[in-house]
This record gives structure tokens, C-alpha cells and sequence, in this order.
DNA sequence: ATGAAAGCGCTAACAT
DNA sequence: ATGTTAGCGCTTTCAT
């Protein structure tokens, strides 16, 4: 009496339809080799029993668990957060699981979790990788479980990927701001080793050097190292900049503080374009100018590129998906839209 | 030669190492019973294999998953990220995956996740729930899996439990309004059937009602009601109100968009204080004055209480874990913050 | 269209 | 300290 709710199985649902085991089976995959009226019996046996089928033994079995593995660097980035929203989306769709997982933006945490994944025999990765390297790969590479990339490209490596016109965006932005007639525009990123990053400085630097300017650039290893003590000898004295572009949403939340702190202001002080829109981006005076990622529509790509790999008999080859951003104009570039007329 | 990678079983680590299945096994998990000698062996041949024990089996013969479950109404919302990243830590710790879902606050989709994850066998369940009802934690209930809920608890259910002082905290909020000498101060919430908007809103009228003034509420059935035209009336014309206290986050960022598109400005306009700190609070003029909670804090707690849970042996009474709130004066309700001298 | 039997990879009794 | 024997709950040959 006590232990009954326990464990209702597929062989109690049989017993109470009158039918074999398998015939519980093929009602509960909704085999089409099953007369409907069998297959109602059955129904109506699993609904009375309250029966729940057991992922795990079918998993087993199966050789799927019907779940799906997403590792991200940093859950508090609002690109990020969006991403991972698009993806469960899809994944409920055709009933997968998302097994989430932060990596900080550490490779060998990341390595790990993914260590964690195969062991659960998860079906598909998505994966904002926290490195360009393809090591953390060779487990499910070896294995064959489909992985699609998404923001951050692997080198060299056949995987599917989806990206964002990185370069070409922040050459885009650095070029607005040239035009507004600043010359010396300080570039602010993080973790340049990895191809967001530097494919962003890149762009930053091409446009800055046809226009006759010096590249200024503060890179560090982590968005964390990103102080005010480090940031301040660009905002006064001989080195101080004209303007600012941050090149992702942590590093503008590191830049806005350290202004903040230094009680240096926004377009009066120091002009500002960040790469990533963000919620309140049009709140902070006047109004930040911004490069839009499509997060949303990334992480719904990513996952509909896996799930297409997942569910593909013969191997095609990896796709890589280029997504272009939004330029918003705001205030903070020198612009003065209406709203901040 | 080409499924080897695929296959590698305990079977074949035993066979490798010169021992019966089941030594492998107790080397597996690391058990006393075993000469060291024996063990280190075993796991030379797992190393030399690149064995990857598969979680399903083992959770399909010891009827746990080594994963908890997590559902959360909305990732975009900062407080809900720094909670899901403090409970991802905490699993970590203990070897357990997390399997994150959103129910963007509808009970009717919270309940199909939670099904979901009892066919996955979660050994436990950490809710941020949408609805205040228990009818959706039945089957869990009945199955006897650990289960948290957390900011938001559920009437007469005997579920540990962890919160904050919702009451209490908007109460005294509401009073550093009202001692600015602001009487007809607006609250804006949504989802009033669940218990920390009730709470917020009852310390909110409890504060005006002692000061002698009336309630002014507007109370949305989900924030993504909550419309600048919504607002519009009471932000100009005879209902014009003197300052406005927002409940969550997510109300925060629809006020904040519609003050905006209505030209108004904070303080000068219309004080405010919000319940629900966030990244850039300090960086809206004048400061966003806010009540905050310790998300990482409640996240945590709730994690550690789900593993307690998990591992006890005899069943204690269920825990009720309530929080205090930080109140942060920055500029926003009237005072004038060093920063923004 | 349905059933019987075997076994997925592992752990848990019970030996020894 | 180590091995043997059963299964966990399901799906899959292969019969019927």
C-alpha cells in the first residue's frame, strides 16, 4: 500500500490492460503497429495506475536520454540569459530536458561539465564556449554526439556553429564613432584569446587604422580584472581618451561603474558604444548607443541546428550560420535622437 | 574497431584489469572494501580505456539520477539568474547535474515540467513557483522527492521553505517613502495571487494606512500587462500620484520604459523605490533607491537544504527559512547620496 | 497485430 | 577482500 505509488511500471499498466508487455510498450512509443482500440485500453490503464514511464530505462536501453546539455559562461549576462530561454523552448518542443551548466568562462570547468554530460549520455551539447580550443571536444567528438557552437566558433574543428557578424559590427560601431570625430577611441574587452573578442578588437582595430588613428586597447584576461584603478589612466591626464567602445555587456557594466566612480559622465565626458543591448540600455543617460546581438534567435538557430543534426541518419556537413546585428543609435555615440532632444 | 568507443562497458575495465564485475565496480565507487592495490588497478584500466561510467544505468538500478531539478518563472530576471547560478554551485559540489526549466510564470506549463522531471528521476526539486497552490507538487508529494520552494512558499504545504521578509521589507520601503512626505505613493505589482506580491502588498498598504493615507495600486495579472497606457493615468491629471513603489524587478524595468516614454523623470518627477536591485540601479539618475535580496544568498540556502533533505534518513519536520533584505538608499526617493551631491 | 525472451550497464544481495 | 547471481524498467529481436 505504501510502496505502490513507488513503482508503477510498464508491466503493472500490462497487466491491468490485459495485454503483454510489449504492447504496453508500443502504446506508450505510439508504435503504429497497435490497433487503436488496444492502444486506447492501454491509455486509459496508464492514466488509472497514474503511470510515469522511466526515463532513465528507456534511456538505457534506448541508448538517448532525451536530454540535451547547454553550457554558458555566465548566466547573468542578459545575451546569455535570452540565449538559454530560446533553447529550452525548442528543446520542450520535442520533449528534451536541458541540462545547464556554468563554466564561468573556465575551460577546465568546462571540461568538466561536459565530462558530466557524456556520462549522462546527454543527446546534443550546446555550447558557448568558454575557449577556442577544440580539446574539450574529443570525448564527444569521439563519441558522435552532436554539438553545435553558438557565439563563440571552434577552430578548425567541423562543428556546426552559429555566430554574429562579430568583425564586421564592431568595425561598424568604431566607425560611427570615427565619423562623430573621435579619434582616440579606447577599445575595452575581456578573454582576448577568445574569437568574440578578438574578432570584435579586430574589427575596432581596422576601422581605427583607416582612419589614421591609433588602435588604444584595454584587454584583459577577465571581465573581472576590469577595475577602475585600471580603467582611470584613460579617463584623465596626457593618455585620456576621446571615447569608449566596450566590446561585450560585462565589460560595459564594468566601464559604466568605474565612470560612475570617477564621476566622469556619459557623451559629455566620454562618448560610448557598447557591443550588447541590454534592458536598461536606453535608461542610462544619454541613452547608450549599442550593437544589438540577436540572442534570442541565436540560441533558437543553435537549437534547431542540433536537433536537426540529432535526428540526421547520414552525416552532413557542419553548418555555419552567420547572424547579423542591429546598429541602435541612441544618445551615448554623440547622436541626439528625439527622446533625448 | 569503430563502436569500441562507444561501448566501453565495466565489463570490459574488469576484464582489463584481471577482476570480477563487481570490483570494478565497488573501484567505481570508491568503496572501503577494496585493497587499494586492487583499486588502483582497476582504475589504470579505466584511465587506459577512457571508461565513461554511464549515469543512467547506475540511476536505473539505485533509483537516483544524480540531477535535482530546477524551475524558475523567468531567466531574464537578474534575481532569478544569481539564484540558479548559487544552486548550480551548490550541485556541482555534489557530483549532481542541474536540469533548468522556465515556466514564465504559468502553473499549467510548471506542472507539465515537473512531470517531465519525475520521469527523469530527479532526486529533488528546487521551485520558484508560479502558482501559491501545492496541486502542482502532488506527484512529486506522493512520490516522496525532496522538493524546495523558494521566494515564493506554498499555503499549508508542509515543503521546507526558503523566503524573505516581503512584508516586512515593502512596509518599511513604503515608510521611507512616507517619510519624505510623499502621501500618494502608487504600488505596482503583478501576479497578485502569489504570495511575496500579497505580502509586498500588504506591507505597502500597512505602511500608508498607518500614515494615514490611501493605497494606490496597480495590480497587473502578469507584468507583461503592465503598458505605458496603463500607467499614463496616474502619471499626469487629477490621479497624478507623488511617488511610486515598484515590486519586483520585471515591474521596475515596465515603469522605468514607461516614465521614460512619457518624458518623466525619476525623483524630479516621480520618487521611487524598487523592490529588486539590479547591475545598474546605481547608474539611473539619481540612483535607484532599491530593497534587495540576497538572491545568491537564497539560492544557496535553498540547495543546501534540498541535499540535506535529500540524504536524511528519517524525515524531519520541514524547514522554514526566512531572509532579511537590504535597503538601499541611493537617489531615487528623495535623499541625496554622497555620489550624487 | 501481439507475445516471449534477452539484455542495455550497472549495483545489491548473498555467497566465498 | 572478491566473485556470483539477480534484477532495475524498458526496448528490441524474433516468433506467432
Amino acid at each position: 500500500m505504501k510502496t505502490k505509488s513507488d513503482s508503477i511500471t510498464l508491466v503493472d499498466v500490462a497487466r491491468l490492460a490485459g495485454v503483454s508487455l510489449k504492447t504496453a510498450s508500443r502504446a506508450l512509443n505510439d508504435s503504429p503497429e497497435l490497433r487503436p482500440e488496444t492502444g486506447a485500453r492501454v491509455l486509459k490503464a496508464m492514466e488509472q495506475l497514474g503511470y510515469q514511464p522511466n526515463e532513465l530505462a528507456r534511456g538505457l536501453k534506448a541508448k538517448r536520454s532525451a536530454a540535451i546539455a547547454m553550457i554558458v559562461p555566465n548566466l547573468a549576462d542578459p545575451f546569455t540569459a535570452a540565449a538559454v530561454q530560446a533553447v529550452q523552448d525548442v528543446a520542450r518542443e520535442t520533449g528534451h530536458a536541458v541540462i545547464l551548466a556554468s563554466s564561468g568562462g573556465d575551460a577546465a570547468l568546462e571540461e568538466a561539465e561536459l565530462q558530466i554530460m557524456l556520462r549522462r549520455q546527454i543527446d546534443g551539447v550546446v555550447l558557448m564556449a568558454a575557449s577556442s580550443g577544440k580539446s574539450n571536444l574529443k570525448l564527444l567528438l569521439a563519441r558522435n554526439v552532436p554539438i553545435v557552437v553558438f557565439d563563440e566558433p571552434l577552430r578548425g574543428e567541423e562543428v556546426d556553429t552559429i555566430t554574429v557578424t562579430n568583425r564586421k559590427s564592431a568595425r561598424g560601431a568604431t566607425e560611427h564613432l570615427l565619423a562623430h570625430g573621435y579619434k582616440r577611441i579606447l577599445a575595452v574587452g575581456a578573454r582576448p584569446h577568445l574569437y568574440t573578442c578578438s574578432e570584435r578588437v579586430a574589427g575596432y582595430r581596422s576601422a581605427v587604422k583607416s582612419a589614421g588613428a591609433e588602435p588604444i586597447e584595454l584587454l584583459v584576461q577577465h571581465e573581472s580584472d576590469l577595475t577602475p584603478e585600471l580603467l582611470s589612466p584613460f579617463l584623465s591626464g596626457p593618455n585620456r581618451v576621446e571615447a569608449i567602445f566596450t566590446l561585450n555587456w560585462v565589460c560595459t557594466m564594468r566601464v559604466l561603474r568605474a565612470l560612475n566612480a570617477a564621476k566622469k559622465k556619459i557623451l559629455t565626458d566620454f562618448p560610448l558604444v557598447s557591443f550588447d543591448d541590454f534592458e536598461l540600455a536606453e535608461m542610462i543617460p544619454p541613452g547608450l548607443t549599442v550593437v544589438r546581438q540577436p540572442a534570442h534567435e541565436l540560441g533558437h538557430q543553435a537549437a534547431k541546428v542540433l536537433f536537426e543534426r540529432m535526428s540526421e541518419t547520414k552525416r552532413q556537413p557542419a553548418r555555419k550560420i552567420v547572424l547579423g546585428t542591429e546598429f541602435i543609435v541612441r544618445g551615448s555615440c554623440g547622436c541626439k535622437p528625439k527622446a533625448w532632444e
